[in-house]
DNA sequence: CAGATTGCATAATCATCGGTTATGATCGGG
DNA sequence: CCCGATCATAACCGATGATTATGCAATCTG
């Protein structure tokens, strides 16, 4: 019945005193204003101005819609001025949620990154492994995940349903397989997974044993697994004691002291694809493609930089 | 650029949970929420929500403006309502300005009127004299003013200028001599005015000397003023101490008590008009209409009661 | 007092907005 | 694997809300 641009020209007559003066103010042409009080009027079935002569005044109904339209509009402005904060990256929100690996190395160079360039945005992080924070990206509760997919006996499968979502590809990150110092093999250049079938094996997360049993599989031979743990440290330090072999990423080794073990790259090579997902309508959204840059950026997969060069560099 | 119709839009989308479920809570159909939700999108240059599979979310932006929506729409409910108060005579405000010797009877009357019909309108009165309360009406300052009229040698001429301003007659009110109880005339049935040109006088307000030195004029002479009051409770003390006789109208007498002096009407009867005046523009407005026929009623202008009738039951 | 000026109202016109119905595409479930 | 639910799109259409041109009345001015 009553919407914003009737507000406008009331609370304009009210402030500048008459048809013409409010015109101009608002950039209307006089006529406008006339018909729009006119329109006005017949909605609400009251009177709004009285003409006296040739000036006109606001009825008591008239003052009350100028009065209520300071607040009205206002609030209007303040929603605009939200609006055009987010879309301006002067503000906004992401929400970020990384598998536990990534949380060393990878969010906290992206988190850097972002603060710098746009230090207005608040970004959210949530550690999650790739079902559970995919999950949340489908549920709406995180606006972009970094997830992992390992390249398989059949490469490029993803194991998780990508359906209705990007994703950004930010790094390959290797998988070396790391022995204690004293080991038969700690010299060799690369590692035959074969050559291993007899250790006793250390695995981590869920995926990553699923991924151990796959490669050796493919080499031949069950693995005895005798240690299950997800935290990468506690891995090392149990290659470290001579307990068994263990298959890590290039990204913890990076992030982790690991001066007590030996690391070999497998022969054939196996990697995992670090991948950013997010919805095709978040990535429209400011924060959200900032966030994915910093990413990409933080991985090296910006095309300044080479996704080798970096690996090289810290490995 | 953000109307309200839009803020109601995503206030339903977020309430609602789905395009279809706001569309029927709208009564729209769901072409037209797409379409509302496309448009805001564009205009406001932000993704607002997020499709994922066939479910739609709110992004952030999304949520900025439904959160303002509240407040929004809250207000305008306001407003409306408090138009529809004053519409529905729930609500509203006249400001009444009167000449002093209508305060005495048919002011009260009218408020006494009004307040029993609509208790819910608020009322100012101020007393003032016609040039005055007239001078208000057109400044915006009052929205009904009571004021006379004399009917002089040329009978309905008024004696302010009218024009842009509506009239209500609410009563005619018959001039009267009053003299002391111990006077010559004092038991005649009427009075001549002429009779009367030695007397001392005593008038009134400025207009209403003015009507004596008309009226005294056509009887062919020059009344000899000795005392001018506004107050006619003064004039009437004057008028008992044998100190001159007095024109009175009988608005004036009605009021007043008035035992010890004669009051005599004139032969040719000499009137003025009461009137009700206002603009054309407040003639509308539900609470100004409602302050008229409380007036008319408290006159006895009212069909049912005529003038006659109300000023021969009093005198 | 007449004429110029000012300010609102009205008429005719036109673009855009904002709705409708009809239909298509796609996801999720039986 | 097909069906139902949901959103998107297209075609259409009326009402809204602006414009220009003009009229009329009040006020100011010489």
């Amino acid at each position: 019945m009553i919407d914003a641009a009737g507000l406008r020209v009331m609370k304009a007559i009210a402030d500048e005193g008459s048809f013409t003066s409010a015109a101009n103010a608002l950039g209307f042409t006089q006529p406008a204003i006339s018909q729009m009080v006119r329109r006005l009027e017949q909605r609400t079935g009251t009177v709004l101005v009285e003409r006296y002569g040739r000036q006109v005044r606001l009825t008591e109904a008239g003052q009350v819609l100028a009065r209520h339209a300071v607040g009205v509009l206002a609030a209007l402005d303040a929603a605009e001025e939200e609006i055009t904060a987010i879309a301006g990256l002067r503000a906004g929100r992401v929400r970020l949620q990384a598998f536990p690996s990534s949380s060393a190395t990878l969010v906290p160079r992206t988190l850097a990154i972002l603060k710098a360039r746009h230090p207005d945005i608040t970004v959210t992080f949530t550690e999650a492994e790739p079902p559970e924070s995919l999950a949340a990206l489908r549920r709406g509760d995180c606006d972009v995940a970094v997830a992992f997919a390992y390249e398989g006996g059949d490469l490029g499968e993803l194991e998780e349903d990508l359906s209705l979502l990007v994703t950004r590809r930010l790094m390959d990150d290797e998988v070396r397989l790391v022995v204690p110092r004293s080991h038969a093999h700690a010299g060799d250049e690369a590692a035959t997974l074969s050559d291993f079938s007899g250790e006793e094996w250390i695995a981590g997360c869920p995926r990553c044993r699923g991924h151990l049993l796959s490669l050796a599989d493919t080499a031949g031979f069950r693995p005895n697994v005798a240690f299950e743990t997800e935290d990468y440290v506690a891995q090392l330090g149990l290659v470290t004691a001579g307990l068994g072999v263990a298959l890590v990423p290039d990204l913890i080794l990076n992030a982790a002291k690991h001066d007590e073990v030996a690391t070999l790259p497998l022969a054939p090579a196996s990697r995992r694809q670090i991948l950013a997902v997010t919805t095709p309508d978040l990535l429209r959204v400011p924060a959200v493609a900032a966030a994915l840059d910093a990413l990409c950026e933080a991985a090296g997969a910006d095309p300044k930089v080479s996704p080798a060069q970096l690996v090289g560099a810290k490995g």
